[in-house]
RNA sequence: GGCCCCUUCGUCUAGCGGUCUAGGACGUCGCCCUUUCACGGCGAAAACACGGGUUCGAGUCCCGUAGGGGUCACCA
């Protein structure tokens, strides 16, 4: 950890090229639960320099994810592309200092090397023969790209926070290009400058870039700068262990949304998922601040799991006050029902609600166990709930409606009492009397307690639905 | 292919030389609760990749092997 003294600077550096995927949240969870935790800053920069494949939506899919999902940042999102002015003036400074110099090769004859380098079984590392050539040398009317002077010599290391010290050596780097020949800055370059810039003391990020990391390293000592501490996190696969792609669930959190999740539920998943502190694995927001640290860090690669999100996720439902989930769940009705819920609705889904969610792992479930309170009569029956009502069943539910008729004070305890008189006299269990209810009732075979549910219906759906099934 | 990283139950993990006959969670399978389904409770099966060292003693340290992953762009 850094000294005391220096306050903490964490930043989130997303492509704008698409929406923020699982793995991206991670990475932005951390920064977020480490920048909280030492009472520092979270930065967030959209690194767009690569124009043609950034896009405002993709940006926005990111900032929307980040909302979302709770993190939010310190001051304004900065984009990169903004700062190319202060990147030029960087590589200026370096091909003045001599850590930089102007490379002619083309793109061809550098595929070239590359080429005769792998069928040497040799690193793939480009030696450009304009690094040692005099100015002069250079001609005229080429164009070039400004390449870095990197050390041929001695190791780069790094003291990563969650993969230790890290070593390699610096002949297996080449001199990677600070400037296009279009004369914009590229990512190497812009990274190095923008952390330093923006006083970036922790750059916490999948370990995809580990290996960029010790080139940036080298960057930074050339400029005479201290380069931040480094943790490069395990990158997450999907279920089948394979790298988590397009292909492989690598969505967005918006399709975490869709998908009924709550952004609590993932985020607590999230942390899990690579980090661990003993046996603890529902943390409240508050506790993950309290708790994070990159030590409890692992350093392999972890599966995504849909049913450990799922447990969590029923977790928070229940957690869930039931305000907020009707306002959660009523959108969704509204878009099955296809029409508008008004208060009156909304009132029977709260009073349903305590019910409801006792039993739903995701928001979709909980909106579709919520359908049955709004379809109008007669209500179809599923297959479970047709094999319940047979004729005994149908008998029993016409004897039964007649009782619950003459009940005065429609409330759960009431109503069950009534059930549970109405059994003991006709000498059946309660199940072959609350099974046909339920059928009848909601449709299926699957609900709430059914007491709760007559009470949720009120006496006269509930009596017209049982009237509906059962046998006259 | 070069380089780098990783490897404890099916999955996420605890473990930071002896307290490990390896703990928790999800999942799975039983049982209990019970008006269904959930919830909850109880219980079970289930792992230190392999081989060498070091050490009185290794899941814990070192070295190999195997497997997995990442990265080698005028992408980020």
């Amino acid at each position: 950890m850094g000294s005391p003294s220096t306050p903490v600077v964490t930043r989130f550096a997303p492509s704008p090229t698409g929406f923020l995927h699982i793995g991206g949240a991670r990475t932005a969870l951390f920064n977020w639960l480490f920048a909280r935790h030492h009472q520092g800053k979270f930065l967030l920069r959209i690194e767009d320099t690569d124009r043609k494949r950034s896009t405002d939506e993709a940006i926005e899919a990111i900032l929307d994810g980040m909302k979302w999902l709770g993190l939010d940042w310190d001051g304004d999102a900065v984009s990169q592309a903004s700062r190319a002015d202060r990147h030029r003036e960087v590589a200026k400074s370096l091909l003045e200092s001599g850590h930089a110099y102007r490379c002619f090769a083309s793109q061809e004859e550098v595929q070239a090397a590359r080429e005769a380098a792998r069928a040497a079984g040799k690193s793939l590392r480009f030696d450009s023969p304009w690094r040692d050539k005099q100015p002069d040398d250079a001609p005229q009317d080429g164009s070039f790209v400004v390449r870095f002077k990197a050390p041929r010599a001695g190791e780069t290391v790094i003291e990563d926070q969650v993969q230790g010290r890290v070593r390699v050596s610096n002949d297996e780097l080449d001199d990677m290009v600070l400037l296009r020949s279009d004369g914009s800055p590229t990512y190497m370059l812009s990274v190095v400058v923008d952390d330093f810039d923006m006083g970036v003391t922790h750059v916490i990020r999948g370990d995809d870039h580990l290996t960029n990391a010790f080139r940036q390293v080298q960057l930074v000592r050339a400029m005479g700068w201290e380069p931040p501490i480094y943790a490069h996190i395990p990158l997450i696969h999907g279920a089948d262990g394979k790298k988590l792609s397009k292909r492989h669930g690598a969505l967005g959190v918006d399709a975490y949304r869709d998908m009924g999740y709550l952004p609590e539920a993932l985020r607590n998943y999230l942390l899990r998922l690579g980090w661990g502190h003993g046996d603890t694995e529902l943390l409240s927001t508050e506790e993950a601040i309290r708790l994070f640290s990159l030590e409890g860090i692992g350093k392999g690669a972890a599966r995504f799991d849909f049913k450990k999100l799922a447990n969590f996720n029923g977790h928070y439902i229940r957690e869930a006050n039931n305000e907020h989930l009707v306002e959660l769940t009523e959108p969704l009705l509204a878009a099955h029902f296809n029409r508008a819920f008004d208060d009156a609705d909304k009132a029977v889904l709260t009073k349903a609600m305590p019910g409801l969610k006792e039993r739903a792992k995701t928001l979709v479930e909980l909106g579709e166990s919520a359908h049955f309170l709004f379809k109008s009569r007669p209500l179809e029956m599923n297959d479970k709930a047709t094999k319940i009502l047979d004729d005994a069943s149908r008998a029993v539910l016409a004897s039964v409606a007649q009782r619950l008729e003459a009940v005065e004070d429609w409330t759960a305890s009431s109503l069950e009492s009534a059930v549970q008189d109405f059994a003991r006299s006709a000498d059946i269990k309660l199940g072959k009397v609350a099974q046909p209810m339920r059928a009848a009732l909601t449709g299926s075979n699957v609900s709430p307690g059914i007491f709760d549910v007559l009470e949720v219906l009120g006496r006269d759906e509930s009596l017209g639905r049982l009237h509906d099934q059962s046998s006259l």
